[in-house]
DNA sequence: CGATGACTTGAACGCCATCAATCGCTGTGG
DNA sequence: CCACAGCGATTGATGGCGTTCAAGTCATCG
């Protein structure tokens, strides 16, 4: 979407390559730019005092993030692996914005999406089970890249662990638990999974 | 906000009361009218299907709610108290909006603020101890309520425990020990509540 | 090969949930 | 005015889910 407006209007664009485990923006960082995902994956988390990690949100390929309206990020942005972005100025896109109308509107969209994913997070991370979570994990990330039926994870269990509000110990007795029953498998390393029972998944996150 | 939005442009409202624990609008209904909170307090919440509750946010006075892109609400609303609300519908918003960019930029502002909320209570439920959640409500409710200093919470314990992910004895567990620790001390019922020493639950919030 | 890092698996602990009893306030009727 | 029901909140005892701690396995890479 990001690549339409931006073809669309007069706006300045750049790909910018990030190496995998690099920082893309940090928290509490002038927000001067805005991300679209062409390949790669990136992880947005925000940390506590301790340490304690919560990632916000895998932003994977066509994603845009750092679509902030404050000043500053609320979140650190991460390549999970390598990755390459289109990157856009922020400055550039409000100018336009100001006497473009459908741009604002099409910005309000893509929040008000973003904001729906972050609400059905909230339900998961509030109130629902270790199990339920990695299953409801699963589900997403099989709709989202499953190329050909098997998706290859970017993020290692300890991203999805902190995705999940988890422990990495956790998410890897669940999934574990879930392919003895049969509803998934493995191949070769284990961040490539293929889900044979969708449906199984989706009864036990309710 | 919106108020002043409305008395600015030609747009229809109409005040509107609920008694304490009726619903305002269903989770999947149709979102046809925003609200804003004129006296009173509502509650958000998603439900599971064996009854585990969600909240997703308090609206106070001043508060808007009821603001979707899609075409149904993702949460259901209830009055907490007898409630007052400024009701708009939204047709009559996105007309104006459709000539006014300012409009849609205050909506998109408007959005952007309760993502900035959701997202602060995601690292909330994810990460945060029992101790912590209550310590970070208490300081949310002193910042949004404290009309003389002290707090009148229109919420039972089972509400604040829906919003942060607990249950309700836990809630009240934390509550008796900032009260023991001499953070906090109650007046007459136990939704009344004045905060001695923010800055001791603020060092526990972390 | 040996080293390193990611993941799995097992055992024990602890935080919070669950179950249950009691307290205290409010309103209602005798 | 008091008895009592009813609800919300507190408090205590117990249990379980997920964490923590600790090996052990597997794949990759020097």
């Amino acid at each position: 979407m990001l690549r339409k407006l931006v073809s669309q209007a007069k706006i300045s664009s750049a790909e910018c390559g990030y190496r995998k485990g690099n920082e893309i923006f940090g928290q509490a960082e002038p927000a001067d730019y805005i991300y679209q995902v062409i390949e790669g994956a990136v992880r947005s988390h925000k940390l506590l005092s301790d340490g304690r990690r919560q990632i916000g949100a895998f932003h994977l390929a066509r994603d845009i993030f750092g679509l902030k309206n404050g000043d500053f990020h609320r979140f650190t942005a991460e390549a999970i692996i390598d990755t390459t972005a289109c990157v856009v100025k922020r400055q550039s896109l409000e100018r336009v914005a100001r006497a473009d109308p459908a741009m604002v509107r099409s910005l309000l969209t893509m929040t008000t999406d973003n904001l729906q994913q972050v609400e059905k997070h909230i339900l998961l991370l509030g109130r629902k089970t270790s199990q339920e979570r990695v299953a409801a994990f699963l589900l997403e990330m099989h709709g989202r890249l499953a190329a050909a039926d098997v998706m290859a994870l970017p993020m290692s269990r300890r991203d999805i662990a902190d995705y999940l509000g988890l422990t990495l110990e956790t998410v890897s007795r669940m999934l574990s638990e879930f392919h003895r029953k049969g509803y998934l498998k493995f191949l070769g390393t284990h961040r490539q999974i293929v889900v044979l029972k969708p449906a199984g998944l989706a009864e036990i996150d309710s």
